[in-house]
DNA sequence: GGCCGTCTTGACGGCTTGTTGACGGCGAGG
DNA sequence: CCTCGCCGTCAACAAGCCGTCAAGACGGCC
């Protein structure tokens, strides 16, 4: 649950524990993506009046990398607003103030329809084995580690295999929107990961650059 | 779109064909389900206001033999009416009078889910198969690499499939405004599509060229 | 306060990609 | 039959991007 006001998040979480949800909170967006992609939700509950940034960049932000569903709650009920949040992503939108049973049978909507996506967490590279659930990393036996900003980059590349992700989404899901053009970052990580990861780090097997669109994790 | 007033009926079968929608109708409850085995739709609308039956069980009527996308349309905003629809079976709930615009994104999420998201992003070029979402191209088994260039051309050939697509337009949106006349570009780089995904180059089946018009994608 | 691991920042060589110009073939129109 | 315009192809140059190395900045921990 993605909300800035304490109040709300406060009675939000009682009534969704009282129904027997496990809830974790975020005051704002970019730690809402953050604690998304290091303990993957169920469902996302995203209040669009953040202080940070635009709700909209944040369920975008989100659907780069997963398909979790994302309910949107808003005060604003004009459906130019509601068409930018659903179009960008949002599976369903609903506006304050809301009955409770309501948010919760759209809640278990979300969540039945979810379900059907699972999240493998254990992948391969080379002789390396790599549990995003975990944290941890076996490379010949031996224990491998990897700093915060390496598990951040790794885990977005193994949540998307086989595709391609682009250096922007990178640099904007690990370092912020800010850091666009830090491609440098990307170089100087990727060839980290590689030497940690890849049998052979300079002949990369897994771990591939994509020249000047981004980079791709290929089981 | 299960509905039994004419007028709305009409109303909306105008909206969606306008947006590029196929719509089947049907009256009551029992038609619509029997219409929606007969030809599975990629999305219900029902309105829960029908004559014969509870427009619940016209939902749980489905939900025992599809998983198609429901939207559910009432006039009743009562909470407790939500709750029943949502938790039979429904996907969304939508309270009239509401705002068209609104309606079609809630549409739009709901296909995107039926579709699974990526179906429509997949093509075939002889014995090449690109898929946009994943930036991947595939050939007799192989991977194919794209560069950044390429993947900007085709996939404007890709999104106008059979349609026509002019020299100035392909240029605009690759190069930009100032390239108009550049048409050896086009010359350069469809000549590499071609080399990298067409069974014979020379004799291109799929990306076509229409002289001095432009290029055509044809599936 | 000093040490160590991690995160930034800068620079350079090698390679891929984008850009540009030129040439021949083909078809339409005179 | 000739000319002109348009397209496909090739080759060469310039620019951009990437991998790599190295060093400084920062912050936590003893």
């Amino acid at each position: 649950m993605i909300d800035d006001d304490p109040q709300i998040l406060r009675a939000m979480r009682i009534n969704l524990a009282a129904h027997g949800y496990h809830v974790a909170v975020a005051a704002d967006g970019a730690s809402g993506i953050r604690a998304a992609s290091a303990q993957p939700p169920d469902v996302v509950i995203l209040d669009l009046g953040l202080p940070d940034v635009d709700g909209v960049d944040v369920v975008s932000g989100l659907r780069g990398w997963t398909t979790v569903p994302i309910l949107v709650l808003s005060g604003r009920a004009d459906s130019a607003q509601k068409v930018r949040a659903l179009d960008s992503g949002a599976d369903d939108y609903i506006t304050k103030p809301f009955d409770i049973a309501e948010l919760l049978a759209r809640v278990r909507v979300a969540a039945r329809r979810g379900h059907g996506g699972d999240a493998e967490s254990v992948f391969r590279i080379g002789s390396s084995v790599v549990d995003l659930a975990a944290r941890t990393v076996t490379r010949a036996g031996e224990q491998v580690r990897l700093t915060k900003t390496e598990w951040q980059l790794l885990e977005i590349l193994l949540r998307n295999p086989g595709r391609l992700v682009s250096q922007r989404q990178l640099l904007h899901q690990v370092w912020g929107p800010r850091y666009d053009r830090e491609t440098n970052y990307l170089r100087q990580y990727l060839a980290q990961l590689r030497r940690k990861l890849e049998d052979n780090p300079s002949r990369p097997v897994h771990l591939l650059t994509e020249p000047g669109m981004g980079y791709r994790y290929r089981p």
